[in-house]
This record gives C-alpha cells, sequence and structure tokens, in this order.
DNA sequence: AGCACGCCGACT
DNA sequence: GTCGGCGTGCTC
C-alpha cells in the first residue's frame, strides 16, 4: 500500500491532489508546503490530509520533490478555516490557500523573518580597560563603553553614532571583546501606551463590558454612531485580551487601515502590532505574518486576507466597518473577511466585535434574533449634538453645475462663521458625458454599455468601467459639429464652480485622481484636518474614518443616483454613505448641518433617514427585504457568465438552469443580461438562487456546480459563482 | 491556471 | 516546406 498525502496546489482543482511521499528523507506534515509534480511543472503546494488511501490507481500518483517547511506553516485551525471557506464559496481549495500565504510562502521562499544583526558585550570585553586605547582607537573605545553600559546594541542604536562604527566594531569583534548576535526582526511596532485610555461613557462602558476575553465565544455588535468612540471600547477589550496573552486579531477595510488607526492603537496600547495589508512589500508582509503566527505580535491589524493569519494565542477577533463592501472579495475567491472572521471566533471559542456607524442589513438582522448581542452607542464624544438632516429640494430650482442657490448660501454662511464644509459626490471626473449639442450624439466606450466620463484636467474622456482612455474629439464624429457639451456632474466640476462662487476659498478636491500620487490623500485630509483648506469635496473617500472636527456642513450633492439603482443593496449603500459622510460634521462643539440636494424629496428612503436616522431606516429596510424574500431574509447565490461571443453566457447559463436539481425549495431567476450587459468587451449574464437557508442553498450548489463544467457550452465562457453577493448586479 | 497538442495561414 | 495562430484537453 503506497503512502499517499493530498496536496492543495493553485488550479481548477475542487479538491487537493493525492501524491506519493517524496522518495527519500522525511514525510512531510500537515500543514508544511511541499514542491510536488504537475503536468510539466514543478509547483507549490499545502499537505492538507495524510487520507488512508487514494481514489487514483497507484501508477497516476507522483511523488512530492521536496519537503520546503519541516514544521507546519498552518495550523490545523487555520487549515480548517481555509478548506470550509473554499467549500462555502464553491471555489478551488488549493486558491483559497494561496489566499492565505503572503506571496513569498505562494513561491516557495523560506518562512524566516528578517533578521537584525546586534552586537553583545564578551566577558574579556567586560574586563577590557577603555583608556588603553581611547588615543589609538578612539572609535573603538566609544564603542566598547558603550557596550560595558548597555551589553548590547542593535543597528539601530549603531546609526546614532559617528563615522565608520561597524568596523570599529569589527575590530571589537576580531579582538575578542564583542561577539555578533542575531535576532529575527519582524518588523513590528512597539506599543507605546503613553497615553491613557480615554475615560469611557455608560455607553461604552457596558459594551465593552459586554466583551469578554477569555470567557468563549460571542458575536457582539457595536452600533455606534460616528464619534460615539467605538475605537475606544475596541481597545479597552484589546488591552485586557493582551493582559490575558492573547492575540487580538483586527480587520478593517482597505481604505480604513490608514496611518492615523496605527498610530492610535500604537499610542494607546502596550504591546507589539503588526500590520497586514497590499501596500506592503513581500519580505514586511511575510515578516507581519510570520509575527502573528509565532505570537511576536500581539495584535494584528490588517485587511481582508488577514482574516486567514494564523494566530498562536487568538484571544479576540475585531472586525471594524463590518458594513463595508471591500470585507468581501469582489472576484475570484470570493470570500467574505466578516462572515469568516464571525466563524473563525466561533470555531476558536474567542469574542467577535463587529463595529460600525451603519451596520449592515445582515448584522442588524443577526441582532434580532439574537445570535449577535446589540450595543448601541449614541452619545457622542463631547456630548455634541448629532447633525441635524434637512433636504434642499431641487425641483424648479436654478443649478449653476448642480449647486443651487440655497446651497451656495449655506456655504458661504458656514465659511463666514468660520467653519468647513464638506461636499460630497460619489463620481469623479468633469462629468460622467460629452454631448453633441447639434445632433445628440453621445461619447461612448466600444467595449462597455457606458458612457464615456469626461476628464477636463486629464483632457480625455475615460472608460470607468473598463479603463479604455481617448483624446477628446475636437467635433462631433456624427455630423461635425464643434459644439460638444459635458453633461451631468462630476467632482471635478464642481470643484470648478466652487472656485468660482468662492474665489477666496480654494478647495481641495480628494477623489481617486487627486490621490493618485503617493501620501497626496494623507496630505489632502491633513489639509482638511487643519483647517488650511475650509472647503473640501469628493468622493465616497472621504466617507471612510477620518477625523474633520472643524466641519459645520456636509452637502450630498445628488442623492438621486442612489435611489434608484438596479441592485437591490443601492438604498442601503446610499443611506450608508449619507450617513458616513454626514458623520464628519458637528464633531465638536459647534453643531453640524447636513444638507441633501435631492430631486424627491418625498422619497421613503430620505424621510426615513430624516426623521429617524440610520436605524429607522434599517428596521424599513429590512421588513422590505423580507417581504421582497431577498438576503438577509433569505440565502442567494448568483452565477455569472461572460464571453466575448453575444450569446454565449446565455446558452450556458440555460443549460446550466436545464440541470438544475430538482429542489422546489430553490428559487431560480435568469438567466437574465447583468445590468450592464457588455463590459471591456464582454458580454455577461447570470442566473440567482434564493434559498430559505444557508444549508438548503448550499446543498444545492453542492449537487450542481460540480456537473457545469461538464456542459459543452461551457467551453465557450467564463463563469464563476459568488454565494452571499453583495454586489447583485 | 499553465502548458501541451493539433490543425490551418503567411513567410524563409 | 516551416513558424505560429489560438481552440481543446489534461494535470494527482
Amino acid at each position: 500500500m503506497t503512502e499517499v498525502i493530498r496536496v492543495a496546489v493553485a488550479g481548477p482543482f475542487t479538491d487537493a491532489l493525492d501524491y506519493r511521499l517524496p522518495v527519500t528523507g522525511p514525510a512531510p506534515v500537515i500543514g508544511a508546503r511541499v514542491r510536488v509534480p504537475l503536468g510539466r511543472r514543478n509547483i507549490v503546494g499545502m499537505v492538507t490530509s495524510r487520507p488512508e488511501a487514494s481514489d487514483l490507481a497507484d501508477d497516476r500518483l507522483r511523488a512530492v520533490t521536496e519537503v520546503l517547511d519541516s514544521a507546519p506553516l498552518l495550523d490545523p485551525a487555520t487549515i480548517e478555516l481555509i478548506e470550509w471557506a473554499a467549500r462555502y464559496y464553491h471555489h478551488p481549495v488549493g486558491e483559497a490557500y494561496l489566499t492565505a500565504l503572503p506571496a513569498r510562502l505562494r513561491r516557495g521562499q523560506s518562512a524566516t523573518p528578517s533578521v537584525e544583526t546586534g552586537w553583545r558585550i564578551t566577558e574579556s570585553g567586560e574586563a577590557a580597560q577603555i583608556d588603553s586605547r581611547s588615543r589609538r582607537a578612539p572609535r573603538q573605545a566609544m564603542l566598547l563603553e558603550a557596550l560595558q553600559q548597555s551589553k548590547t546594541l542593535t543597528a539601530v542604536q549603531l546609526a546614532g553614532f559617528s563615522g565608520d562604527a561597524r568596523a570599529a566594531l569589527k575590530r571589537l569583534v576580531e579582538q575578542g571583546l564583542a561577539e555578533t548576535v542575531t535576532a529575527p526582526d519582524y518588523g513590528l511596532l512597539q506599543g507605546l501606551s503613553n497615553e491613557p485610555g480615554a475615560v469611557l461613557n455608560a455607553e461604552q462602558q457596558s459594551s465593552a463590558a459586554a466583551i469578554q476575553p477569555g470567557a468563549g465565544h460571542q458575536a457582539i455588535l457595536v452600533d455606534g454612531v460616528t464619534g460615539s468612540g467605538k475605537t475606544e471600547v475596541y481597545l479597552d477589550a484589546i488591552e485586557r485580551t493582551l493582559a490575558l496573552g492573547r492575540q487580538t486579531l483586527v480587520v478593517v477595510p482597505e481604505i480604513g487601515l490608514t496611518p492615523q488607526l496605527v498610530s492610535r492603537f500604537q499610542q494607546r496600547l502596550a504591546g507589539r502590532i503588526a500590520i497586514l495589508h497590499s501596500g506592503l512589500a513581500d519580505g514586511e508582509r511575510l515578516n507581519a505574518w510570520l509575527a502573528a503566527r509565532a505570537g511576536e505580535a500581539d495584535v494584528v491589524i490588517g485587511t481582508r486576507s488577514a482574516v486567514f493569519a494564523p494566530l498562536k494565542h487568538p484571544g479576540l477577533i475585531v472586525i471594524d466597518e463590518e458594513h463595508d463592501p471591500s470585507l468581501k472579495q469582489q472576484e475570484g475567491f470570493r470570500y467574505s473577511a466578516r462572515d469568516l472572521a464571525v466563524l473563525r471566533g466561533y470555531r476558536l471559542d474567542i469574542p467577535v466585535v463587529l463595529g460600525s456607524a451603519t451596520p449592515s442589513l445582515e448584522s442588524l438582522a443577526n441582532a434580532t434574533t439574537g445570535r449577535y448581542q446589540c450595543y448601541p452607542l449614541r452619545q457622542r464624544a463631547g456630548d455634541a449634538r448629532p447633525p441635524s438632516l434637512q433636504l434642499l429640494d431641487m425641483r424648479g430650482e436654478p443649478t449653476r453645475d448642480g449647486l443651487s442657490q440655497p446651497l451656495l448660501d449655506r456655504v458661504r454662511g458656514h465659511l463666514d462663521a468660520g467653519g468647513q464644509a464638506l461636499l460630497f459626490l460619489n463620481r469623479r471626473g468633469f462629468a460622467p458625458t460629452l454631448i453633441c449639442h447639434e445632433c445628440g450624439w453621445l461619447a461612448e466606450c466600444d467595449r462597455c454599455d457606458a458612457r464615456y466620463t469626461y476628464h477636463r484636467g486629464r483632457r480625455r474622456l475615460h472608460c470607468h468601467h473598463c479603463d479604455r482612455e481617448r483624446p477628446i474629439p475636437h467635433h462631433c464624429p456624427s455630423c461635425g459639429s464643434v459644439d460638444l457639451r459635458a453633461l451631468g456632474l462630476g467632482t471635478e466640476r464642481i470643484e470648478a464652480a466652487l472656485t468660482d462662487a468662492f474665489p477666496d476659498t480654494p478647495p481641495v478636491r480628494i477623489d481617486r485622481d487627486s490621490t493618485r500620487r503617493r501620501g497626496s490623500f494623507e496630505q489632502a485630509m491633513r489639509q482638511a484636518r487643519d483647517g488650511e483648506t475650509r472647503l473640501i469635496l469628493g468622493t465616497q473617500m472621504l466617507a471612510k474614518g477620518h477625523h474633520l472636527p472643524a466641519v459645520t456642513l456636509v452637502a450630498i450633492i445628488d442623492a438621486d443616483q442612489g435611489l434608484f439603482g438596479a441592485d437591490f443593496r443601492a438604498p442601503e449603500r446610499l443611506a450608508q454613505q449619507i450617513v458616513q459622510v454626514a458623520g464628519r460634521a458637528g464633531r465638536a462643539d459647534r453643531p453640524g448641518e447636513v444638507v441633501i440636494q435631492t430631486h424627491h424629496p418625498e422619497h421613503p428612503l430620505l424621510q426615513q433617514l430624516l426623521h429617524g436616522g440610520y436605524s429607522a431606516f434599517a428596521r424599513t429596510a429590512l421588513a422590505e427585504r423580507e417581504a421582497a424574500g431577498l438576503p438577509p431574509a433569505r440565502a442567494m447565490a448568483l452565477i455569472r457568465a461572460e464571453a466575448t461571443a453575444r450569446d454565449a453566457p446565455n446558452a450556458f447559463l440555460q443549460a446550466a438552469m436545464q440541470q438544475t436539481p430538482g429542489d422546489a425549495a430553490i428559487e431560480r431567476l435568469g438567466p437574465y443580461p447583468a445590468p450592464m450587459e457588455r463590459r471591456a468587451g464582454r458580454h455577461r449574464a447570470q442566473l440567482m438562487l434564493l434559498a430559505d437557508s444557508r444549508n438548503s442553498l448550499q446543498t444545492f450548489l453542492s449537487r450542481w456546480l460540480p456537473g457545469l463544467s461538464r456542459i459543452p457550452e461551457a467551453r465557450q465562457v467564463r463563469w464563476s459563482v459568488d454565494v452571499d453577493p453583495v454586489e447583485a448586479l
């Protein structure tokens, strides 16, 4: 009987592949990486199990060529999480493992952290006389003295000495007075703990007290309005977790992981902090990951994929801004870091804290059923009053570049009163459309069912869906007229209009275009925070997390685009955006004012928000989802298909629909064209599945999906599954 | 996903 | 006569 190991490798394999043990040397352990032959390649894989036997005939098994790790890289709990995620999201298991590993480990590089060289004094160094060498070798004398005092020197300390200290130390080492020592350097931030925790108010206290590190699993939703001090509650719980000698994993949206957040954690906590995000160099990322795994990091702050980071002593998981769509991966392995974090906390029997000022309807539903404990934080720090919301009825109102006179008057008023105004428009560029005034021709992308956005600064037309760019035509290609006009609003246009209207108060624009340069986002936010700029304008980049205490007026320039979105989540997104942006105002002693320009002031969503705030909106929205049989009331999955050939996606999905198991409890919709039917030259269609429970949906998918790749039409399309989609588009 | 094989068009 | 286009199929 051949001894078999199962190895997860990258590729379209639902399950891991079977291999024989390496010809020589010890057998690899579960959780270790190996190099295995696949076709004519030799690739890195992860040992996932040690089955009794293989389903495959002996002569089809190939042998592991190299064992890359002598000890497991991943512990059993992390392996189980990855395996569970691959099954739940119906994604090839090898890719799930790859997602969990830093790039260097994916490539088979060694799982060792950077090393720092230091120097230590020897016994003879202790005894050596300093005076005797101070004339001939003053630098050596100086270093010897330093070593006699502090016993060790690090490379960082060495940089503080003048001249070639390294060469002098080398001489000391040669004389046997010092020796080099190496230590792993995980690149961690040392918590300074030089800021006492803020005194918690009653609400914060009760939510913090509910979090009980060390007392088993619990899921706690901290539903805290902006400025209510959610972070203080996290920090309090993290401190107590630290005191138990356990680690905390903090998962944040990509944009939420800012230097300010990190520095706040560092100032406040005593432990060592590892940062895990996509902007890190491969080496830094590996170091941070290894530090989490080794238990060297007490707190691990990371974006989505950090949910898979192995932890030696897990004690607490925090998910900040749990409503944020970026916590769900939008391509390939479409996992939800939030949902996996909750599962992970359950499996590890540790608390999970979810925080948001605008909780997802999913989490609110879980709070209603009692799966999550819910702690509202309604009180704002320093007794700042909540901002007052007002609608500006735009019907019949003359506008100049989208800004109504009442809005301009408000802005003027706040500026005159020494306040700051923040204007929000979730559309970058100058205008979303370029139109010929003579014949009505529209500048349309030839690869997408979309119009080009006119970017005046870059002097280009840019398709935001496929990234295609082209120069601005001088005349209409249809009728030859030179009267081409920008139609609609973008941030660039608002910027120009503001510059005109308030020539003494130049605005700062914050969107993806204006912050392309590294550090420019931070710089713009700093300018805004310091009051250097008093007119701030931008897209949803503004809505995320940054404190702008001097802002007294927030204006939503166009609420209408979100009111009638195709996606059933569009209202939820709009409400979250409005509330998040509104949260920037009225944080200090001055009460904030929020105005929303709309042509639909009677719209129930806006009325709900106005009179009952986000929680009233959410209650209504939840009831509507319930009535419509949509998530979170029911479980959803999408099958997407795309191809360059117009009819291929539909043909495939049609065939897939035919093969659907006869389960009456599963509602099947489609195939129907995706809302933007053609994108980047590909035609897109989809199927929607709805079930009363995640379980029955899973059973259905598990029976159905494996057969789909055998459908002949499948070869003409790229298709994928999205379980719990956040964009049902 | 990668990497073969395989069967048809424009080149030394 | 070959070089190479991308359709088709397989990898434990």
